[in-house]
DNA sequence: CGACTTTGACCCGCGC
DNA sequence: GCGCGGGTCAAAGTCG
């Protein structure tokens, strides 16, 4: 195992746009159509995905420049996504490499697919026989979801947000696993899955499901100083 | 010791 | 009805 990467914090160091999922309520698609693109985009391989027009493509690193121009590329963004992004075809946003750093979620190669019969992992196989009463399995979920494209070389984007990593996958039509994480917050129940597209590793999808209904904490960290500084300005005024 | 990742197995929806 | 594939669970392992 090497989650020697980001123990603790998977959020990488680098803050990236609040601008997520949280509050900006992304707009309720109709889920059948959302989980399509979602699942296209996911693995754009099929030939359903042609029918499926390309989510927004973000510069992450382009955000994260303080000056005006980030607040430009977000509100952007904020856009796309507010004007639905089921509609889709949205501006994409688009811009050269990431410079986010921390390292990747590793993921590689995992119990693949179907289960692979590898051996290894789960030493009592009687968890089997326990696991009967939990009646989870695929829920379609009619919940808010939204998927998009950011370049990066980091799985895991820094929303603000904290993430935990439940489950790994390998999706079909696609040599990159998937990865499921949920927010960590207790009340929260936010759920987003990352992958990288095939064709081109340095993008990787991130698919939201449903809605924070909590703080972002970083982001409430990054913008208290700045509300102080606010707030102390105007009194000159 | 707590938080987190890894990973095989299980559950269930959907297409055929 | 059956099988496939996606989503989730939870034990075990890792790390700070």
């Amino acid at each position: 195992m090497e989650n020697s990467l980001q123990r603790g914090s998977q959020q990488p160091n680098v803050l990236l746009p609040q601008l997520l999922p949280t509050y900006i309520a992304p707009p309720p698609l109709a889920s059948p159509q959302l989980e399509q693109q979602a699942c296209n985009s996911a693995a754009p391989l099929g030939p359903a995905a042609q029918s499926c027009p390309p989510p927004e493509v973000v510069d992450w690193s382009s955000l994260l420049l303080p000056s005006t121009q980030g607040l430009q590329v977000r509100s952007t963004l904020q856009q796309a996504m507010a004007a639905g992004s089921a509609a889709a075809g949205a501006g994409a946003v688009e811009g050269g490499g990431a410079v986010v750093t921390a390292g990747s979620n590793s993921g590689g190669a995992c119990g693949t697919g179907s289960s692979t019969s590898d051996g290894g992992g789960c030493a009592n196989k009687e968890m089997k026989g326990k696991r009967l009463g939990g009646g989870r399995g695929k829920k379609k979920a009619s919940r808010p979801r939204f998927a998009f494209e950011t370049r990066s070389e980091n799985d895991i984007l820094d929303d603000g947000y904290r993430w935990r990593k439940y489950g790994q996958k390998a999706v079909k039509n696609s040599a990159c696993p998937r990865s499921y994480y949920r927010c960590t917050h207790h009340t929260c129940n936010v759920k987003k899955q990352v992958q990288r597209l095939a064709k081109d590793r340095s993008i990787v999808v991130t698919t939201y499901e449903g809605v924070h209904n909590h703080p972002c904490e970083k982001l409430m960290e990054a913008l208290t100083p700045i509300l102080k500084q606010l707030q102390f300005l105007s009194q000159f005024q």
